[in-house]
DNA sequence: AGCACGCCGACT
DNA sequence: GTCGGCGTGCTC
């Protein structure tokens, strides 16, 4: 007898595996999907592990196989036990990552009437209501008497009567979400030389239409499609019904291709010519891409600037691979996955590419996703999902942008960070990782500099015009504008800077950092801020309907007259939005075009591509927007970047606010002069002197780094140590605070008992949002070498969210 | 999350 | 006495 560890889809489950017996008569593997019974349901669960023993004494039986073969290599539950041990993850939501989408499905609770039905008075009005409803329906379905009873409600309902045994319960499966799309297409019924024969005949009786669809079938080697008969042939729906009533054709439904990228026009294209700098980059990563020195890294850091073409190094690195017969996965950013992007990728693998991102629907996800484990894919691109696609024979992982905190996933457990599990992946498929970036984060430059990673430098930058060197930037100081009498939002600089720029028919970008603090209204006179009554976050100015928005929760109320604490009518909007921006630029360059780029605007799929477009094509002069702007645009007209203020992300309670801030003024800095003329930035700010606005300025990433690691060891922040956040949230928020003292003391307790050395605890504090839809949330983080071993014993009562490795505000 | 078991109040 | 309330514990 056989027994399986299996990862059951029960939030009890946690981060075990459960025991269970394979029947016989089943041909179960590891990676496996079943039904296992686990209490009185039986759940989806995923085979983990197959071993000659029990773990436990008393083990039930594996209900069934869902599919007949693994949907996961080993080598994934491998890395999906990674994850759940490190992140502190239900082990089902790491295994989950890996499944095709749509795999999972619930179970549906139907009551019905008993087959004798009892003793049916002395029933309450609302029992009644629920036997008259089943003797309508005979089956019901509890979601429908929940919505109509409420949840409560419903509970006792169903009780009593079961008790009574009025009613019995049953459980069945949910339908499936996706199914293999099938399309009708047409086929000759008969042999080609019987249909020849056929074609004669009609002809002879006029039916022309009938013999002509007759002679395109013959010519075909497959089944076609209508659409595909009517490009070539003029028919009627008729013609084709009376072929088919004579026997000669037939309809039959084939299996189609959700093809995501079938709207592309996709030329195939030859590998430019490396620049010198390229050309020396790649030679070194095609050396150990040929042959392997065990004592090398096979992690490489490919260090270059914005426009350095890093991107035909990683397509030259995933041709090297193909050619090994090994297959690759790219991760980009989600917003730079443009159809610019896919265009360049697809013209370089020729229908061996798959893309995943969030704007495919289902169906297409599930194609692909089949497409890629059946190996017909030699280059996966997407965002950080991607990593987790069935990519077999896996050589090469590329992951760009490295630096960009949308890999880690905050949001939703697994809180996993997609470099570090596309490391672990890689080693157990020993394959190569490439992390591309013009600023690495401070951890990954870092492990380069220890030797962990082998670090490649592409300095030169390139244009479609040539090489070209990096744009002029000018920091402005905010304090002198306003000890020389100016408020407006523009600089004299940038006013100037913007003129010239309008004048010569150049275009302009405003980048705008709007995190933290940058809308808020405030009563100028008692600086009273308005703040959502619910997430106590501080409210934003919507000017287009004239209303306060939460950005949290999605209150929306009317903008006040007067201050609720001081009754003072002078009401003020601290802060810049992309709207306010605009309404300054109007009123300073009435003449200029403008273009605003936020979340707000850009709620429509093809938004994006539309203001792109407006952008290339001159309809704008200048472009105003938030971090997107700053982000994989290739825009060669711009030859302006002004950013409006550098200080808000600096003033972030987060170690990282430095960093964070160096980052995105590189990349606003990049934005300008990738074409012809040298570009210019300008980047106002309060602080000028801050070692991040500075090194920026002279795009100066080693004298950046140079500072802030000796920040990060002076405070014992990583790279030098690991984090973890802990948040607690609850309705009540004594309840909340004593929560997390409790878990303080606990922990404390911990690293005493077992000794743990240079271990720290920050807080408890309330969190950088501490409040959200009702919910107090109240945080702690710890601090310390290796956190995995101290927290695995811990046990986490419902409502704490544990986040290993965050980024964001800590 | 559900469902069993188990221990106390309002009834036949 | 019993029916039925919901507190505690378990699910391979």
């Amino acid at each position: 007898m056989n027994y399986a560890e299996v990862a059951v889809n029960s939030p009890i489950a946690q981060r075990r595996s459960f025991c269970y017996s394979i029947p016989p008569e089943l041909k179960v593997e590891v990676g496996q999907a079943v039904w296992a019974p686990f209490g009185s349901k039986t759940l989806q669960g995923v085979v983990v592990s197959i071993s000659g023993y029990p773990s436990f004494e008393i083990t039930k039986e594996i209900y069934d196989v869902i599919t007949p073969s693994s949907l996961l290599s080993s080598i994934q539950v491998d890395v999906a036990l990674w994850i759940s041990k490190h992140y502190l993850s239900p082990l089902f939501e790491a295994v989950a990552l890996m499944l095709p989408p749509g795999f999972q499905r619930r179970l549906v609770t139907f009551l019905q009437l008993s087959s004798d039905l009892g003793d049916l008075s002395q029933l309450s009005s609302d029992q009644r209501q629920v036997i008259g409803l089943l003797q309508d329906k005979a089956k019901i379905n509890l979601r429908e008497l929940e919505r109509k009873f409420g949840k409560k409600k419903t509970e006792s309902l169903t009780q009593q009567l079961l008790r009574r045994r009025l009613v019995v319960k049953s459980q069945q499966l949910e339908g499936t979400k996706i199914k293999p799309k099938l399309v009708a297409h047409l086929r000759l019924r008969i042999e080609s030389s019987e249909a020849e024969a056929e074609v004669v005949r009609l002809k002879a009786t006029g039916a022309y239409k009938q013999a002509a669809v007759l002679e395109f079938l013959i010519q075909q080697i497959r089944p076609v499609t209508l659409a595909e008969l009517r490009k070539s042939v003029d028919c009627q729906k008729g013609a084709i019904e009376s072929l088919k009533n004579r026997g000669l054709v037939s309809e039959v439904e084939v299996k189609v291709r959700r093809d995501p990228l079938a709207h592309l026009k996709v030329v195939p294209t030859s590998p430019p010519t490396l620049t010198p700098s390229q050309e020396a980059a790649w030679q070194k990563i095609q050396k150990h891409m040929v042959q392997r020195h065990l004592n090398e890294s096979s992690v490489f850091l490919l260090h270059g600037v914005t426009g350095s073409g890093k991107t035909e190094i990683y397509i030259r690195a995933l041709t090297e691979i193909v050619s090994q017969g090994k297959k690759g996965i790219c991760l980009v950013p989600e917003i730079a996955l443009t159809p610019q992007t896919i265009e360049r990728f697809a013209s370089r693998f020729q229908g061996r590419v798959a893309v995943i991102h969030s704007g495919l629907s289902l169906g297409e996800q599930f194609d692909e996703w089949y497409r890629i484990k059946e190996g017909e894919c030699d280059v996966v691109i997407g965002p950080r999902s991607a990593l987790f696609a069935p990519q077999p024979d896996l050589g090469l992982i590329v992951i760009d942008e490295e630096h960009e905190w949308t890999y880690k996933q905050s949001d939703k457990s697994p809180r996993y960070h997609t470099r570090d599990v596309a490391i672990k992946l890689a080693e157990l498929s020993d394959a190569l990782v490439i992390l591309g970036s013009a600023t690495p984060a401070v951890e990954t430059f870092y492990r380069a500099q220890q030797g962990d990673y082998q670090l490649i430098e592409l300095k030169e930058r390139i244009t479609p015009y040539g090489p070209s060197s990096l744009p002029e930037v000018e920091v402005v100081d905010l304090k002198e504008e306003l000890k020389a009498g100016n408020r407006s939002l523009f600089s004299r600089s940038l006013a100037v800077a913007m003129n010239e720029a309008l004048a010569n028919r150049e275009q302009v970008i405003l980048f705008l950092n709007r995190r933290g603090t940058a809308t808020f209204i405030q009563c100028r006179d008692c600086g009273f801020v308005f703040r959502c009554s619910r997430c106590m976050a501080p409210l934003t100015y919507h000017s287009t309907n004239e209303k306060l928005v939460c950005h949290h929760c999605h209150y929306s109320g009317p903008l006040p007259v007067e201050c609720p604490k001081c009754l003072s009518h002078s009401i003020r909007f601290l802060g810049i939005g992309t709207q306010r921006v605009e309404e300054e630029v109007k009123h300073l360059f009435p003449q200029a075009r403008t273009i605003r780029w936020d979340r707000d605007v850009t709620a429509g799929r093809r938004a994006h591509e539309e203001i792109l477009a407006k952008v290339r094509d001159y309809k704008v002069d200048i472009l105003i927007g938030t971090q997107m702007v700053a982000k994989g645009l290739d825009l060669p007209q711009v030859t302006l970047a002004g950013v409006i203020s550098a200080d808000t992300g600096l003033n972030l309670p987060d170690f990282r606010a430095g960093e964070r801030t160096f980052q995105l003024l590189c990349q606003v800095a990049g934005r300008a002069g990738r074409g012809f003329s040298p570009g210019r930035v300008i980047i106002q700010t309060y602080s000028p002197e801050h070692y991040a606005i500075q090194a920026a300025s002279r795009h100066d990433y080693l004298g950046f780094y140079a500072t802030e690691i000796d920040y990060r060891l002076k405070f014992g922040y990583p790279p030098f140590s690991q984090l973890a956040s802990l948040t607690f949230s609850h309705t009540n928020e004594p309840t909340c605070f004593k929560e997390v003292e409790r878990m303080l003391h606990l922990l404390a307790a911990e690293k005493d008992r077992r000794g743990v050395p240079n271990l720290r605890f920050i807080g408890p504090v309330p969190s950088f949002v501490p409040r959200v839809r009702g919910h107090y949330r109240w945080q702690l983080v710890i601090c310390g070498a290796d956190l995995d071993d101290f927290l695995a014993d811990i046990l986490f009562p419902q409502g704490w969210v544990v986040d290993i490795d965050p980024v964001g505000v800590v």
